[in-house]
RNA sequence: GCCCAAGUAGCUCAGGGGUAGAGCGCAUCCUUGGUAAGGAUGAGGUCGCGGGUUCAAAUCCCGCCUUGGGCUCCA
């Protein structure tokens, strides 16, 4: 008889074969066992219940258990089964696709997607759910099969199913696991692993029924897809449903509406947004931090019209690639026109106004541009994706030579612009060239080479650590993405700065340089907010509406108790409207409780209330809508605090 | 575009084959009250749009529109 050495930590010791991970498990480490689902043998992830290998050499062995993620992948991966195995049970008949665990996107933790017998609906959620929990209960096991392919299509072609087939054949070259629950019509083809039985799970939930293309592909089959999310813990589950609640009180159109910051009516048109007098408020304040920061760092700004003629589309290459995302042409006078989907080809219109030379370089064109494009209404979403905004856009012409400066520039730009919102988690990404397939990239090796570097270099010069990724790059030039991580830890694609090779070519744009010839600047498009719409939307997600003062439709509300006070609140209101501040007195006949919450509710950071004690004093009572009262103090100080808050903008 | 759900007063929603309900908001009046809702009265709706069934449709059926959740983290 043949013994295995074992090594699990520090520990080696031998077993005689053959033996399963869960006997080395049961005699090396009770306690943890408790928690294990699986194991990595030899680094590699499989079942307790597997053998171990029996190849005369040392085999290590690690736990993993319920606290970690591959736990909690592990947990959501079989619930997915589970709910499958439960639709198969109550559906007989039902074809099923695939159900992968869900790690990153943080709504849901798995889906599988089925073709049912008839179409499910949410009111089967409940159902199918109750019928996992029973499945559940019976702590049914989890059985693996190692089987040929020709067995395993016979398998899934005898149980008519043919997307299940249509995987075999593209995956498996010899043999291959197939997954049992025992006592469910459950079969699956899976590379695992699984929990060890169902009794595992528990803490699961299903939350949301879509409809979802086979292989994400419109021309394939229609197919439902049923979403979940399941967490080794019951407690952590509920966390988790709590924290969902706590995102929906955020959500921007509630919020928009009740605040009147703006609205879509459908009236004007999906997807166009009605920027109400609070908003706009708001936006104004955006666009004054952006051109002050603009203004310091030398760009200019320049105007451009919403139209322009079919053919300058063509020669920007729009009409060619970008044509399902534009308005479709309207004519005058015979000439066709279409609307701006991108700024890009007016800016150039600009730097080709007039011939360049080196010592014009760089020139920094901005502009808050609007632009329109013709999204599918179904991917329309509040002020997050829309068919109408405005781009906070520049485009920077330089040498070849001031790449790098003017990265670092915007990089630090960027970064400046973020922490004033209090965004300080904001990640960078730098996409290059690579990857097996030629995306037909644009511009010679020299080029890209030298433009990759210089973003990588902009990058570590700034002591910025960002995600290098392969063959994620435009095929017209390499960029940086910048996203950012929201109070709730939600994180948004906003800005980038990209390098474009194509533009200037198509364009022919050219400088003299020093050497009297003409070359070709390099182009960078830079934007930070993307769209000030969406940008304005995760705002209002990110500080729950409650803006901070120099954001803020409201900065403060003046309430006196009686109507005696009115005069004196008005006066106060004044006095600080001179002041520059944007104020507001509430002179109903309500009770002092009720204007305060009204205040409350639309979240104004200042309450001044005002009695009969303040106008005898010369004072006003603060209330700051976070901390509540604060006390009593004269206008002027009062005044003094929150301009020194405006002007530093501070949260 | 495709799958599921929902459209009733400005907002949130209840109701439901026999001519429309609540709370909030709004208006007027009473009240002048010290830190998150004082009281009374009143105005407000082609029940998303179009068609069908019916003596009768907001309600049942069909179509459309809009809104919301989604539409490859592959076995």
């Amino acid at each position: 008889m043949s013994e295995i050495n074992v090594k699990y930590g520090e520990n080696l010791r031998p077993f005689p074969a053959p033996a399963t991970v869960l006997d080395a498990f049961k005699a090396l480490d009770r306690d943890v066992l408790k928690r294990t689902l699986a194991a990595k043998v030899n680094g590699e992830q499989v079942d307790l219940g597997s053998s171990l290998p029996e190849t005369g050499e040392t085999v290590v062995i690690e736990p993993i258990t319920s606290d970690s993620d591959d736990g909690l992948e592990l947990i959501r991966h079989s619930t997915a089964h589970l709910l499958a195995a439960a639709i198969l049970d109550l559906f007989p008949g039902t074809k099923l696709g695939v159900g992968p665990a869900l790690m990153e996107d943080p709504r849901y933790g798995y889906y599988y997607d089925i073709i049912a017998p008839r179409q499910l609906t949410e009111a089967d959620l409940p159902v199918i759910e109750k019928k996992m929990k029973a499945m559940a209960k019976q702590n049914l096991p989890y059985r693996r099969e190692i089987v040929e392919k020709a067995r395993i299509l016979d398998i899934f072609e005898g149980r008519e199913e043919p997307l299940k087939c249509e995987l075999i054949s593209d995956k498996v070259t010899d043999t291959a696991s197939i997954y049992y629950i025992d006592n469910s019509p459950f079969i699956d083809f899976c590379l695992g692993p699984h929990v060890p039985h169902t009794g595992k799970l528990g803490a699961f939930k299903l939350l949301a029924l879509s409809g979802a293309y086979w292989k994400g592909d419109a021309t394939r089959e229609q197919m439902q897809r049923i979403y979940g999310t399941a967490f080794a813990r019951q407690e952590e589950l509920d966390a988790w449903l709590k924290q969902r609640e706590e995102a929906e009180k955020r959500d921007h159109r509630k919020l928009g509406r009740e605040l009147d910051l703006f609205s879509i009516s459908d009236d004007y048109g999906q997807g166009l947004i009605l920027w109400h007098p609070k908003g706009g408020v708001v936006r104004m304040e955006m666009e004054r931090l952006l051109r002050e920061e603009l203004e310091q760092r030398g760009y200019s700004f320049v105007f451009t019209p919403h139209i322009a003629k079919r053919a300058l589309w063509v020669t920007s290459g729009h009409e060619g690639n970008y044509s399902d995302s534009m308005y479709a042409p309207t004519s005058i006078e015979e000439e066709e026109y279409r609307l701006k989907p991108m700024n890009c080809p007016f800016h150039i219109g600009i730097y080709k106004s007039s011939p360049r030379s080196y010592r014009d370089l760089p020139q920094r064109y901005s502009e808050m541009g609007t632009v329109y494009r013709a999204e599918l209404s179904g991917t329309l979403h509040g002020l997050m994706r829309v068919r109408g905004f405005s781009v906070d856009d520049a485009h920077l012409f330089v040498r070849p030579d001031q790449v790098h400066a003017e990265v670092a520039d915007c990089l630090d730009f960027a970064i400046k612009v973020f922490d004033t919102y209090g965004f300080d988690k904001v990640k960078f990404e730098l996409s290059v060239r690579g990857g097996a397939e030629n995306k037909g990239y644009l511009g010679s090796d020299e080029d890209w080479n030298a433009a990759e570097e210089q973003l990588a270099s902009a990058l570590k010069e700034r002591g910025i650590s960002y995600e290098r990724i392969e063959g994620e790059a435009a095929f017209y030039g390499p960029k940086i993405d910048i996203k950012i991580e929201d109070a709730i830890g939600r994180v948004w694609q906003l800005g980038t700065i990209q390098l474009d090779f194509n533009l200037p070519e198509r364009f022919e744009l050219e400088f003299t340089g020093d050497d009297n010839l003409k070359h070709r600047p390099f182009m960078i498009h830079r934007a930070l907010f993307g769209s000030i719409e969406r940008f304005f939307g995760v705002l209002i997600e990110h500080y729950a509406g409650a803006f901070p003062l120099w954001l803020a439709p409201v900065q403060v509300t003046v309430l006196p108790i009686t109507d005696r006070i009115n005069e004196y609140a008005e006066q106060v209101a004044d006095e600080l409207r001179r002041a520059g501040f944007r104020v507001e007195s509430n002179t109903r006949s309500d009770k002092i409780g009720a204007k305060i919450r009204d205040a409350q509710m639309q979240k104004i950071p200042y309450m001044l209330v005002l009695g009969d004690q303040e106008l005898e004093n010369k004072q006003v009572a603060v209330r700051e809508r976070k901390q509540g009262d604060i006390g009593a103090m004269s206008l002027n100080k009062f005044k003094e605090m929150i301009t020194l808050q405006k002007e530093k903008r501070r949260l």
